[in-house]
DNA sequence: ACCATGCATCGACAACCGTCGATGTCTTCT
DNA sequence: AGAAGACATCGACGGTTGTCGATGCATGGT
């Protein structure tokens, strides 16, 4: 599993994203197109430490803990996620660039 | 086929975002993660006029006229594109709420 | 009235995805 | 050494997705 290349982009408006663009964002938009994962990120990203241990984030869904090791996962192979093991716990932590790199996808997308 | 209902959201980081809201935003995000649909609101938004005729989108893809209409089809369903029929032609335009409600899930989330 | 054209829909198929229970691996504690 | 705990992986399952060819349905021109 090697690590994706965090496409940077032309934002959607202006002139047109070229096809190799486009395959390069979309799977980080796909990694974020699911309701767990969106809140998986969101509650890393909203931790006070920037990260979170995989045991608290299993807390807060009513899904087994295979299930969200394999978003957990998910998201890592995306390279929207840091993974840092420390003892017993892992600990995940959001890469900005990554979040960055979709974000300028809409920033400048919208008009007003 | 309903309008589903444009979410608006809070960003990535400072609070965590709710079940709800995830499950709002979610099917906005899995309707952009596919590299066709991608480009498709990359040209629709990118063109002089704000719109595109389906005629000029099948071109610019080395696919089927059914597959192109059926991630239109998709795109439209998720909100993200208006439909206008004229004469023998459809034209479809981008709506730019929809494209911000996903932009402030990004643009708050991201620290520099 | 007829035909050509632009687009949507249908049915089918393979590939992929989310979820689960079970099991494996590694770490720490006793 | 052994047991317990935290997390990853495996195999399996039903459901969804992307794509296609074929067909249907309007619209506009002849």
């Amino acid at each position: 599993m090697s690590e994706p290349g965090l496409a940077c982009c032309t934002p959607l408006s202006g002139t047109a994203m070229s096809a190799e663009q486009a395959e390069q964002v979309a799977p980080l938009l796909k990694a974020l197109a699911d309701p767990v994962r969106l809140r998986l990120v969101s509650l890393i990203a909203s931790s006070a430490s920037g990260e979170a241990c995989v045991c608290d984030l299993n807390d807060a869904f009513d899904l087994t803990q295979a299930t969200i090791s394999h978003h957990l996962k998910v998201l890592h192979s995306a390279g929207l996620l840091d993974r840092d093991k420390r003892g017993v716990w892992v600990y995940y932590a959001v890469r900005p660039e990554a979040l960055r790199a979709v974000a300028t996808l809409f920033t400048t997308a919208v008009p007003a």
